[in-house]
DNA sequence: TTGAAAGCGCTAACAA
DNA sequence: TTGTTAGCGCTTTCAA
């Protein structure tokens, strides 16, 4: 294996110096148009690969923004990333992804190892972390973004919204609509901590009407999918066979408890009326179509990503913590009119 | 703001030379354990944090896998990323993650990207990629995986499984259960190439048996989803109203199909029977359950992450190109008995 | 617009 | 087991 080709082997074949080269690849830098096209020639005959590494080293600029999600098989999420991303990669960023399976130790340790690689900016999803990551953040010395909540005590920047708000706004919608013997399916209080935000909303709107709040099905620890919410349903249905709506903490665990209902000839909304969170596809495609919150997943990418790009171009000058927030929309539909 | 806290900080606060902090730093070098306690202690008073780009620069070691996949918002990828994920890390690895939205020249783009980042292995969906790709994938002195797919002319390693074999075992199923009217909604033929071979496992099904094989319809681009199968059972409908039973390109457009049936009051499988592809939760959720394929996307995740540690070991001994054949099992359910 | 010199923070290679 | 020296490939800085 012959030895790895340089700037210095590029700049040698097009006559100019090593520095001409790292300006040619360099989009805004002042480099006559015709000494770059002979870079960019030379370059290509040697099969050039620019050396990120190199590069990062010397400039302190790595082009990694690290992003930290629950999980990386979740829609809502995908979603997040995937619209930060397309602002990002418009600015030469790239992500570097994490994902904590719900745990904040999980959290902590993927944040001591994204900072080895110098991210430029760091994106959290939610707001509760550990003292030590806490601590890591504080001296990290790049913008931190909190997403997907509305932290009481944010470490830096906020691009979300409330989900116990939300929630609240989804129950409300539901005792003016006469329920009154409702429900939450949801995961148990480790880990999920924006499950648990959904229920203090749930709690909160039940309280304001006076209506009985027992009827509280724990799945276990998050993820609460499709077969959570199944099950969570079966509890509901041995323990509190009368009730008249059904809360899931997720679409996914509304389908799960959907079709749960429908194996054993429930009609929902009839029988029992079911409601989800964060419209994900299957919410609009459903039978009948559930009843949800939008929380524009998409929007709060997108902000973020704005929001990085504004921060790491005003380089020097500190910034005051941003907070975005995001209005989740209630999506009214068959499963709870 | 202060200078940046190096080795040589730590050293010097350790009272060791920054070679020796190097090596406290390296968990399989050799240090006695008293040294490397008080390196550690002096650098977690400093603040001190390892910095990647200086190391991968002078190790020549980036501890990167590239991992290139069609799109992040898809269960079985990244079912498939976070099994691979999982292997990697033990060894010290990071998934540096890329999605091509089912373009192959987004593909091209995202490899001369990722190669920047001197990456120590590839893993690429699919045996699909441009010409110029494949020149980059073929300089590049790493590592090379194709998964999802069984190429007919590799780039180099591969692990995978035949999407034409599965989906003809899927099809001669229905046909031994006296399906003849069998119609197929995919996608287009740009994009998604596993969807093509899907398509051409049916078709070889159907020709064996004599069938016609004119049931075909498309629903456009990658991906196709819910959405794309309800809009294609539609035109399904329209333009063959006798079928018997429907496969599709994939769980997700399975369930989009039979929702669409289920709103025009059509009965599954007494009506018409519907078969998907990818045994994704819904799948096993949906009521009625839907037959389909599972291609074991955590087991392609976690040989591919084998195989890699595997390869990375042997050094600089050239490794034969290894082909790890999967073998999808077809799950009958409700939908298609 | 282009070039020369120096050095980013780490570790390979060698020495003790 | 620990230390010294040099240099990975690039870009900052300054000069022309």
């Amino acid at each position: 294996m012959s030895r790895k080709i340089t700037m210095k082997d590029v700049a040698k074949a097009a006559g100019v110096a090593p520095m001409t080269v790292s300006r040619a690849f360099k989009s805004d830098a002042v480099v006559n148009a015709d000494t770059r096209a002979r870079v960019m020639k030379a370059a290509e005959e040697l099969g050039y690969v620019f050396d990120s590494a190199a590069s990062n080293l010397r400039s302190r600029k790595s082009g990694f923004v690290a992003a930290i999600i629950p999980s990386l098989n979740n829609a809502n999420f995908a979603d997040t990333i995937g619209a930060m991303s397309r602002v990002l990669e418009q600015h030469g960023l790239q992500i570097l992804l994490g994902y904590t399976g719900y745990s904040v130790d999980e959290e902590q340790r993927l944040i001591e190892q994204l900072l080895r690689r110098s991210p430029e900016a760091i994106v959290l999803t939610g707001g509760h972390h550990t003292e030590r990551a806490r601590e890591l953040l504080a001296n990290a010395t790049v913008p931190i973004i909190e997403t997907w909540d509305l932290p009481d005590k944010p470490v830096q920047h906020v691009v979300g919204f409330s989900n116990t708000t939300a929630m609240k706004g989804l129950v409300d919608h539901l005792i003016s609509r006469g329920f009154t013997k409702i429900a939450f399916l949801g995961g148990d209080a480790a880990g999920d901590h924006r499950g648990q935000a959904r229920l203090a909303g749930f709690l909160e709107a039940l309280g304001r009407h006076g209506l009985d709040a027992s009827r509280l099905i724990s799945a276990g620890p998050a993820p609460v999918a499709m077969r959570e919410g199944a099950l969570a349903m079966q509890s509901l249905l041995a323990r509190f066979p009368d009730t008249e709506a059904a809360v899931c903490v997720s679409d996914l665990s509304a389908f799960g408890a959907l079709t749960e209902c429908q194996r054993r000839g429930l009609r929902v909304p009839e029988d029992i009326a079911i409601a989800g969170f964060g419209a994900y596809d299957i919410s609009a495609f459903a039978h009948p179509t559930i009843t949800t919150i939008d929380a524009f997943p998409t929007e709060i990418g997108r902000k973020t990503g704005q929001l990085i790009v504004k921060l790491l171009r005003s380089d020097e000058v500190p910034v005051d913590p941003q907070i975005e927030e995001i209005f989740p929309q209630l999506v009214v539909r068959q499963s709870a009119p």
